[in-house]
DNA sequence: CATCAAGCATCAGTGATCCTGATCGATTCT
DNA sequence: AGAATCGATCAGGATCACTGATGCTTGATG
């Protein structure tokens, strides 16, 4: 196969119309030029230099030099985009992210991530837990945005870089109760739960509800498979002594804000999903709230870009930006 | 530089999604292409290849796949086009010759030669012998058309080609009164020179004319730095025992022919330029016709892809049909 | 005409690179 | 558990690329 260098040789020459001069401007000695020629024009099977007064192209030579341009300059292209994937401002970043999150938190921290590296191919995928989980296992995702059950997984934390010696595992998954996944977790949230009931529910007028005041509803809860919320939501209630009735289970937060509007029984609802509530439905803190942790994952032994990096401390920082308003927004809900 | 191999190399590995079925595709071991592909991820400074669960390219890896099928390709066409270009069916063919040829002979040749070679980029220039010769020895032809004074150069003939062993030089130029130039010529055609008259000229009605039965005209010739035309009518005089007055040059032989028509002179025309000939002047032999040498011209040195060989013997050929056809329109004239 | 400089070709030597074959560890399938 | 597959790694040998020296040709200069 002919080999690009070569073709660097040959172009050098052909431009400079010199064997020395080439081997100058590349660093070469003229002896390397004159044999790298040689062995091209052997290769080509061609003569491509005419040596007989100066040193100018042949027929072939020409053929080949048109090439050589488009040869050399797609190289450089290549170089130039690994160059720039390397140190993070461009080439693709894969994430995908829980529906809520991708539809509260996440556009918040793309928006920032794309002022600031604006040629990085962002791309989105609004994927459950366990599809996005799939996908970062799969290395179709670099990053991947899932809600956890906090008893069920560590503290959570940034992860120690792969290569960098001393790695330490104490701040990612496998501690008690860890996981069998091989992600590095980075903890964005918690996202805390809060009970929702109709407007008219007797409970409507109070501030803060007890569990143990709702144990007789019949509750509507997110998809087990899909989140952890019936987990959490199971634990909190056998905590307070009693056994939920469960009425539906639903993947879409504001199809349970029907529910609970048209009667059908009350709710336990991460925050997150409460950028949008319905009017005839009322949100109230619990005494005790439990909470479901959203974490950004992270393929341990894939090669991190400073692109996902820089995307996962955006998110860190839209996170408790994000954190911050939710609380606001829930004083002035008490209003 | 990114190496072209090892770009089909992580192209290969891709496509087949293992080290070992890629090394058996492309007559390799196993261990050689994990080497190549650690060799460009450390030089492309990222991981290319998931090897976790079987090999996918990483992100990096897919924007370098991205490049690397425009890059082999590119190569690939130009490796095809040298072939076809060592095989004479493509490339450039750059012609040059003498105006009259090229408006007589090199049609009719070229329109054979393409029909054959679709793919050859033909271009041909029409220029003065000297500038032709100036362009063959600056490599800027491939071939050139050209006429000279036989009584200046050797006998002409098909070169030896300087690799070939055993090719005779016996038809190779360079016998008595051999020129300095390092051309190889093969001679075409004698281009006979007949006298052209006003129609009303005293001799118009002679079927053939003696030389010496001129030497009180006026002479109109071609011009002496562009054509051999005036050496060879000075000696044709000399021999005859007369020194010609002159009355005009010129480069152009329908301009000759106008001079001739308006009664300014007379004029030695070579028959190649008498393709057209207007209705008020007459063309008629010489007892002894002097005559020009049409040669197709090469350099020597330089390598002579199939498509100029071809060339030249369809020029050969052509000449020589050329010739008989001319013969046949002589015989014509005179009845 | 002799000399000199510039330029390419060639050769031997050396260091880098590439490939093979063997082996190891990890993973998957049976 | 054992076999099979796959990639990583290592040592060794072949090849390749480059350097530095030398030779030859050409064109300019005194």
């Amino acid at each position: 196969m002919l080999d690009a260098r070569r073709l660097r040789i040959l172009r050098e020459v052909a431009r400079r119309g010199s064997f020395s001069a080439a081997a100058t401007a590349l660093g070469y000695t003229q002896s390397a030029i004159s044999q790298q020629v040689a062995a091209l024009e052997r290769e080509a099977g061609v003569p491509l230099l005419d040596r007989h007064r100066g040193v100018r192209p042949t027929g072939a030579g020409e053929v080949l030099l048109r090439h050589a341009d488009g040869i050399l300059a797609r190289i450089a292209d290549a170089e130039s985009e690994l160059r720039a994937l390397r140190e993070g401002d461009a080439g693709p970043l894969r994430m995908v992210a829980f529906p809520t999150a991708g539809a509260s938190l996440v556009p918040l921290a793309i928006a920032r991530f794309r002022a600031r590296f604006p040629r990085v191919e962002l791309t989105l995928r609004p994927l459950e837990v366990p599809d996005g989980r799939a996908a970062l296992e799969a290395g179709d995702c670099d990053l991947a945005l899932l809600v956890e059950d906090p008893e069920e997984s560590g503290p959570g934390g940034w992860p120690a870089s792969p290569p960098a010696a001393g790695r330490s595992s104490e701040h990612a998954g496998g501690g008690p109760g860890g996981r069998d996944d091989p992600f590095a977790r980075v903890h964005l949230l918690d996202d805390r739960m809060d009970v929702m009931l109709p407007a008219d529910h007797r409970l409507a007028g109070r501030r803060r509800i007890r569990l143990e005041e709702l144990r007789d509803e019949h509750w509507i809860l997110g998809r087990r498979d899909y989140v952890p919320d019936e987990a959490i939501f199971d634990r909190a209630c056998r905590r307070a002594g009693f056994e939920p009735q469960m009425a539906f289970e639903s993947d879409d937060y504001l199809a349970i804000q029907g529910f609970v509007a048209a009667g059908v029984g009350v709710a336990l609802v991460p925050d997150m999903a409460l950028v949008s509530v319905r009017e005839d439905v009322v949100v109230r803190d619990l005494q005790h709230p439990p909470s479901r942790r959203v974490v950004a994952a992270l393929d341990e032994q894939a090669w991190r870009s400073p692109a996902v990096d820089a995307m996962v401390e955006l998110l860190v920082e839209t996170a408790s930006e994000f954190a911050r308003r939710r609380v606001a927004a829930r004083r002035d809900r008490h209003r």
